[in-house]
DNA sequence: TAGATTGTTAATCGATTAACAATC
DNA sequence: TAGATTGTTAATCGATTAACAATC
């Protein structure tokens, strides 16, 4: 709890878990740190160092334990405590975060969807309520909604961000293409998609 | 062209030519490395040391100029040569990728979307057929496709990926949370959303 | 045992930050 | 000029990889 794990470090966990699943699903209960390397086209002594950070343990000859293992990853990543988010547009983007239910089992529970298109505000998806975007400021203040996913057109980035600023919430997840002007007191994520992938394709093509 | 640009530059100049643009939408001629620092809350040597990766030059004392930077960018980017795509998943989250516009705008062009509901098999979203995923390596072999964007449920992911894998297709770009058995041949680069959140939580919340 | 794996240290590598002369 | 900014080098920092003794 003390010690700083890194961005990538917790990045890579996340990627391990997944694959922990799989093991799960297919009833292996050993995984060791070549096989995990190999999936993920790293080092294994990278593996092993992460997992150190972890205070699970390995046996040495046999490997790790997939159900231990599991666990304590859950427990480093913090998916125990939940945080709760509303996602603001609901368009495609929007929707689709809303049904991905990934996010409930990494401890981020998605309480509702925002919009300003009368045909969708009133509507559900997946269960949840599609509101008004003027009444952001009030719904937010009386749930403990601490983190806005941002999935409105670019163009309406800045604005809407300007609206989540006047509201308790005090992150953003922004998978618009626009930068964000910092905001004080608010803290950006930007899922920059086209960067991931031109990082992906400059790499590997020529 | 010779000079290797690494993964986090290339991740930044993405950015850096989204604030050009906001700039040159607001007639704005001049941008200085401390002005784009802030934006991004990194470090201004950082912002000239990337720029200096490029063979465009600022000016002292003045800062560099919008167009040309953005030019610049572009074509380091290799956004000029335009790689082809399709969406593999035609659910809320394939729609949601094949009408993001940003996506023509840096060199991707979306040919097409398929899935395996026979619903939606047939009709068109922002003008793109979805056809049937089992047409998949015969339609990809007339057109050049390069790159498949694998938007289908997590459980079907794996089966989806090795049709992809008999098919002319060289890179999948995985936004299932599933982590993919690596595939002779086959690029994979996993878009890990929820390793993205949980770096961005655990590094600002305490 | 023999051999595979862990845990961990040391070596390498690369990315970020600091500093500052040169510029206009 | 004075002052802000670039371009660039050196210093720092952190992450990855290599290596190997300890283990069962």
């Amino acid at each position: 709890m003390k010690q700083k794990i890194s961005d990538k470090i917790i990045g890579r966990l996340t990627l391990y878990h997944s694959i922990l699943e799989d093991y799960a699903q297919k009833d292996i209960d050993i995984i060791s740190s070549p096989q995990i390397a190999f999936l993920l086209n790293i080092d294994d002594s990278q593996v092993r160092k992460d997992l150190n950070c972890l205070k699970n343990t390995g046996k040495s000859r046999v490997g790790y334990l997939v159900k231990d293992l599991t666990r304590s990853i859950e427990k480093t990543l913090g998916i125990s405590k939940t945080k709760n988010a509303v996602i603001i547009g609901a368009g495609n983007l929007g929707k689709a975060l809303a049904k991905y239910d990934n996010f409930e089992s990494y401890g981020l529970h998605v309480e509702a969807l925002f919009d300003n298109d009368k045909k969708k505000i009133g509507s559900k998806i997946e269960g949840k309520n599609i509101y008004n975007i003027s009444d952001l400021k009030e719904r937010v203040s009386s749930d403990n909604i601490e983190i806005a996913i941002l999935t409105v057109p670019w163009v309406s980035a800045q604005e809407v961000a300007n609206i989540i600023a006047q509201t308790d919430i005090k992150y953003i997840w922004n998978f618009t293409p626009k930068v964000l002007k910092p905001i004080e007191g608010i803290h950006i994520l930007n899922e920059n998609l086209m960067g991931n992938l031109l990082q992906f394709t400059h790499k590997v093509m020529d």
